[in-house]
DNA sequence: CGTGCGGCCCAAGAT
DNA sequence: GGGCCGCACG
């Protein structure tokens, strides 16, 4: 049989993968795809081989890291089947519905199965913050914020309760491997969860764990399992390196016997065990069926220098446990990465900035480089630099559009009008009022949650006294909104309009803000309902103020700085790492334990994966002290992260900046003057 | 019952 | 700098 065109562009081993049986008794597939291995293109080709062999898209499962991998996997494929098929492969996005990201399309199955598991589909979803505020509201109800001694705040708690459930452990062996300062209060932690679990139910809300624990119990039970299994004749599975034992017994259960069963990882980039994630899937997935698992291996780079390369195999050959693979690349190039010592961390902002208008001038845009770190608050001087220069610059990780105060008292009353019985969105939302503190608000939920039509209740309810005006209006929005007479995304105008004059009481910065929720209403009219819209916003929050969302400004050309983590199956032309200094990398954080340290040693091997052509770690010196007098200058010197022994040197070029000489000539810091001081005296 | 203030501990990565 | 708690005031 000829090969078919679309084929003739990957090489041997991408065609193996993508070759492998096209029916849904085709045995099950491991790919182990290095950095920049042509995973997602493999990916993209295997689903439209799929399809152009007359798989059924609507029931192909595609599970990928975010939904932006699902959308750019989703265009790729469809490219190829209009090319294979001839012209006519519009609209593939709407006939591939089963794209997404594990907790995206668990949501979606567990609104479709609620009312058979005894689920009002109404629910709402808590992102991390809400579950940590109910895990709080158990812990004072339990009297555990008052003990003699000091109980695991409630983002601890929370988690751990998420650890033990992703990683399907007794809270005793979390306890013992991830937090053993909390060792002695298992049994409290153990009654804390229960009621936690019980609150939950309650209110109708379900946390991100719950996503895949109640897929992961549907697909226990016979009956549903059945069905689940029948819905899909081929799974696809991107980045299962990052998955975790929940996620692996979900697949396991869909597909018992692996047949249809497609995943797709990279052992040394895996960088979320602290969201559970075990490589133990990856390395045990073969075995785990009869006959085992085809393994295909691509290591061959298509994005980065050899001396890249080189050197980031150097820094993966010193990890202890791994497939072995080493990425080679027929890209030569003369220059070696660079290790750039600078005095601290103002200068790498300094450095950074003048190299980056450098390579601009050379003809690179801004798009094409980046700055990683470890850390979101590693980024701070940097920003500050450019800022100061007026380079534009966007920001992945760290603080979200989403994390603003207004934008969730916003989203709270529209939760709030969804799902009554949330507690946490109706908490945030009635402490707005003034006059209105956490005893009135939580009498008034008590009522509410309890009675059989919950917007009844709170019409019925008697008004605060010290609020009787708010309380009409905040009444009347809620009625209105639960009515849906608006419509969406009219609904988000009104429920913007009755905020903000609590908007511009409680925020200096009203206008600002205010502004915000203009555009949060533009997202809104990107989604069908208010229920999609609220799902899919917590669930995948749009980073940055960059995705589709992002203001018309962005198309300009813009900088990239992003935590390593955020910066997963990305590439640019010039990388920057920045504090590439031990207490950085590794975080002084995670040094605890052997294991922390191995991940550590691969969140920098994915950072420098990441560059195709120019890359430069970055060495700060000397780093200031934080917690002192506003003036002082104590600091501390910073040595070359550990990853990077001197026998590696030779596969990096080591130089200092600025030259020594421009130093010496550099001028000398004057003692310091406090003109605030002299101000205030004058009014003396 | 609501609000404001001071002292204390803590500080990453993110679906 | 921020979250969390306890305390004092209105």
């Amino acid at each position: 049989m000829p090969a078919a065109a679309y084929l003739e562009t990957l090489n041997a081993e991408q065609r193996l993968a993508v070759e492998h049986g096209v029916g849904s008794t085709a045995g099950p597939l491991l790919v182990i795809a290095g950095a920049g291995s042509g995973k997602t293109n493999t990916l993209a080709h295997r689903v439209a081989h799929l399809i152009v062999n007359r798989a059924d898209p609507r029931r192909i499962l595609l599970m990928t890291f975010s939904r932006r991998a699902a959308s750019e996997m989703m265009r790729r494929a469809e490219r190829v089947v209009a090319r294979a098929l001839g012209g006519a492969g519009g609209g593939l996005a709407d006939s591939l519905p089963w794209a997404g990201t594990f907790h995206g399309v668990g949501a979606r199955l567990i609104r479709d199965y609620a009312e058979t598991i005894g689920l009002d589909p109404q629910f709402t979803i808590h992102d991390r913050e809400d579950s940590a505020d109910l895990m709080n509201l158990a812990r004072h109800e339990l009297g555990l914020s008052k003990t003699a001694k000091r109980f695991p705040l409630k983002g601890t708690c929370l988690a751990i309760y998420s650890r033990a459930v992703n990683a399907q452990a007794p809270v005793e062996q979390v306890l013992g491997q991830a937090f053993p300062w909390c060792a002695a209060w298992s049994a409290e932690l153990k009654a804390l969860f229960a009621a936690y679990v019980e609150a939950k139910q309650r209110q109708n809300v379900l946390d991100y764990d719950d996503l895949l624990l109640y897929w992961a119990q549907m697909a226990q039970e016979p009956s549903i399992a059945a069905d689940l299994g029948a819905r899909f004749d081929h799974v696809l599975v991107d980045e299962y390196q990052d998955t975790n034992r929940l996620q692996a017994s979900i697949l396991l259960a869909l597909k018992p016997d692996g047949r249809g069963l497609t995943v797709v990882g990279d052992d040394a980039q895996s960088i979320y065990s602290f969201r559970a994630a075990t490589v133990r899937n990856i390395l045990d997935f073969p075995k785990s069926f009869s006959p085992p698992a085809k393994i295909v291996t691509l290591d061959r780079n298509y994005r980065s220098t050899q001396p890249i390369l080189e050197a980031a195999n150097a820094v993966i050959g010193l990890s202890a446990e791994r497939f072995t693979k080493n990425l080679w690349s027929d890209r030569r190039s003369d220059r070696r990465p660079r290790l750039v010592s600078v005095r601290d961390e103002g200068e790498q902002a300094r450095y950074v900035a003048e190299a980056v208008l450098e390579n601009r001038e050379a003809g690179q845009k801004l798009k094409a480089q980046a700055a990683l770190f470890r850390t979101s608050s590693h980024s701070a001087p940097l920003e500050l630099e450019l800022t100061r220069r007026n380079i534009p610059f966007v920001k992945f990780g760290g603080l979200k559009f989403l994390d603003a105060a207004h934008v969730k008292d916003l989203l709270a009353l529209l939760r709030f009008a969804q799902n009554p019985r949330d507690r946490v969105a109706g908490f945030r939302v009635m402490q707005l009022l003034p006059g209105v503190g956490p005893a009135t608000t939580a009498r008034t939920l008590d009522a509410v949650v309890a009675a059989p039509d919950p917007v009844a209740a709170l019409v019925a309810a008697a008004s605060p006294p010290r609020a009787a005006q708010d309380w009409a209006a905040f009444v009347e929005a809620v009625a209105s909104l639960t009515r849906g007479q608006a419509g969406w995304p009219a609904e988000v105008g009104l429920a913007r309009r009755w905020y903000e004059p609590h908007l511009e009481r409680v925020h200096d910065d009203a206008t600002v803000r205010a502004a915000d929720l203009l555009q949060l209403e533009q997202i809104a009219s990107g989604y069908p309902s208010r229920e999609r819209f609220l799902t899919e916003l917590t669930l995948d929050p749009p980073d940055a103020a960059s995705d589709e969302s992002g203001p018309p400004h962005l198309d300009e050309d813009y900088f990239i700085l992003s935590t390593i983590h955020s910066a997963k199956g990305q590439e640019w032309r010039s990388v920057f790492v920045l504090n590439g200094v031990d207490g950085c990398m590794p975080s002084d954080l995670g040094v605890g334990t052997s294991a922390e340290i191995e991940e550590e040693r691969r969140l920098l091997y994915v950072a420098m994966t990441r560059a195709k052509d120019d890359l430069r770690i970055m060495l700060p010196q000397r780093f200031f002290v934080h917690q002192q007098a506003a003036r002082g200058d104590r600091h501390v010197y910073a040595s070359r992260t550990r990853f990077i022994t001197a026998a590696m040197l030779d596969k990096f070029e080591s130089c200092a900046w600025p030259p020594a000489s421009a130093e010496s000539a550099a001028r000398r810091p004057l003692a310091p003057v406090d003109i605030g001081a002299r101000m205030r005296a004058m009014w003396r």
